[in-house]
DNA sequence: AGGAACGTTGACAGCGCTACCAGCACCGAC
DNA sequence: GTCGGTGCTGGTAGCGCTGTCAACGTTCCT
């Protein structure tokens, strides 16, 4: 009737406390506490906005409660099959909750980072997610003066600014090397592309292991910092060839890499893995279908993300975790590419069905 | 002095008026529209907000203005790597603009997307990027009341709400299918997995397309609703191949799929192309790679976000494009795995690399 | 019976910004 | 000298919601 109106004819809070006969404030009360009403005016409050269509003014209660809804995410790429994981992780524990996710690439840039962080900082979100630890000191010095609850992902390591979560990629990087040790390799070469920090820290592990084995040499190490792709795998592989055609395995910083040294192998007739064994990086969906199947180290990039987002949010509604550091770990995935010389020097039809089986990772769904 | 503060401590607009001798509507002004201030007051707000570290707030420019500077934007999938290429597209084009982007994953469902449909117009979005041209009948009232530009993108089909850009999925599956007829192949296999609407029209064209030709047959189809991956290709195309075992080529709807099939041929050293010949569909980075290098149907994913985000910037900002629906078109690039038979029965090494610089798409940067 | 404690509710006063419109000075045209 | 136009500026009044605090009725304890 006389009923007032906003001029896009949208629903308010008003019109629904009204209909329901309550006063605004208790209507406003429904959405944040309903515990805090009694059962008779939660029921009364809920039918009317439902019968109303009433949807909240995200705007107006920003403005009001001095804090928004909105948790911030930077990550350094879009494109990255590994953050394209994460990020669905996060979406997915978002869902359901009141909090939206507010993306921005920092393209690997950490002057792009503190910029954006900027941006962010001055909304007051109500948390942020950040990739790494490697933050500049001015960003280092936003996030632990903003009053919200962070979360670093993507990996671990000393003097978290708030929560932590992923893993050691030095020790993954270790732990492929020690594998490929373990099958009588010796002459390993690394091939990495991009070199960010934690592709940088997977180089240091392999350059740990290499040393105490006595086997380093700086030639068996080919480093771009060109984006990744499965062609410069086989380029970057053709320039590590050139300088040590001896080597006897391959370690790949990450699975693009991996499959373009795959591919490189088989134009060269290189015979994987009785000439060369490959190991790559992430356990992507495909390493496990290759022929042969393509031993990885698996991370656990879903569960990063939605990992992290569900800390997050815990901790923004006062539920802090009681561990704040989380090493979600890694895996050695052992498949055909880096058996000992002795066993099938021809992969078994069926083994590549079996390994299919043995990686139904959460990260190929959807 | 007595300056009055928010709790937090934020400069507000009054602070920068008060400091630059101007009233708060003058300053505002001056962000919105700085040509409508005298040069001299637009320095004085400009040194002010620049001294004090000004940052507006968002929340309360939104509730006084009842619009937003956010653009939604609803994809079916975030792992799918064509949607990482678009929303990258998307991304890169809102940076530098004003306008924030909103993602939101419709997880291949309308009615999910009808319901963030709902979420995001409530919002007041300066702007709306929606996947595809099958909404539900409510989606499709709701977009065509919204008083925003909104842009389809992904394929092309008549009834654009608004604006629209993609391609005809039809007619790339179709030059698809004509490219494998000029190579000599006859019994064509097709390989689908998710089958969501623009895998179904590719499914129409390589239908239409062998009817014409009189060799359509059902068996030659086999598609699945599971999510697609390389294993998926694998495992399909051993079902074709008890089904039909006398194919001479595979149309994958995706170079996943592709990628698959290749291995399984490899498995199952049946050669390619000379038994087999495969195409695939995006052309992603890793096709010019394989081995043998895989022929698929190049589309335009970054250029498709990019474009979008920008027509409907432009759009936002009164700019309507002359043209509102954009034909990105497509390309059948040509590799060794659809070769005809009589040529290189073994590719040469040169091949690969001379493929390889054929397909620096814009697709495989960052 | 009196009072404290609890659960529930409402009034008030903004949050920081912008839409709207009025007002001012200045100009040239009549 | 008056008028209307133009360019710039400022005052007023909210946008829709929530924080704070007071007040209410009820229950339970002493």
């Amino acid at each position: 009737m006389g009923r007032k109106r906003t001029k896009s004819g949208k629903i308010r809070l008003a019109e629904v406390a009204e209909l329901a006969g309550v006063s605004p404030i208790t209507a406003s009360r429904f959405f944040r506490n309903p515990e805090a009403l009694s059962v008779a005016k939660r029921a009364r409050v809920e039918s009317a906005a439902k019968e109303l269509g009433y949807v909240p003014n995200l705007a107006a209660r920003a403005l009001a409660s001095q804090r928004t809804e909105v948790i911030g995410v930077l990550i350094p790429s879009l494109t990255n099959n590994v953050f394209s994981d994460v990020l669905r992780g996060i979406y997915d524990a978002s869902e359901g909750s009141r909090y939206s996710i507010q993306l921005s690439n920092t393209r690997y840039s950490i002057l792009q980072e503190e910029k954006l962080l900027r941006i962010f900082l001055a909304q007051k979100p109500a948390g942020l997610i950040v990739t790494g630890i490697d933050q500049t000191a001015e960003s280092r010095t936003m996030l632990e003066a903003a009053d919200c609850p962070i979360v670093q992902i993507m990996e671990i390591g000393p003097n978290p600014v708030d929560m932590m979560i992923g893993f050691s990629h030095y020790d993954a990087a270790r732990a492929a090397i020690a594998h490929l040790f373990a099958q009588g390799r010796r002459k390993i070469g690394f091939v990495g592309a991009r070199m960010d920090p934690r592709v940088q820290r997977r180089l240091d592990g392999y350059v740990s292991a290499m040393k105490e084995a006595g086997l380093f040499e700086q030639r068996l190490v080919v480093t771009t910092a060109t984006p990744t792709s499965v062609t410069l795998g086989g380029a970057l592989f053709t320039d590590l060839l050139a300088r040590e055609p001896g080597i006897d395995a391959v370690f790949c910083a990450n699975d693009d890499l991996a499959l373009g040294v795959l591919f490189e192998c088989r134009r060269r007739e290189i015979a994987v893995p009785e000439q060369i064994a490959i190991v790559g990086f992430n356990d992507l969906e495909f390493m496990a279908s290759a022929v042969p199947t393509l031993t990885s180290v698996r991370t656990n990039r879903y569960e990063m993300g939605n990992t992290a987002a569900t800390m997050l949010i815990e901790a923004i509604d006062g539920r802090r975790p009681e561990q704040p550091v989380l090493d979600l770990g890694f895996k050695v995935i052992e498949r055909q590419s880096s058996s000992s010389r002795r066993s099938d020097s021809r992969p078994a039809l069926s083994g590549a069905g079996t390994a299919n089986k043995m990686i139904a990772l959460p990260s190929s769904h959807d």
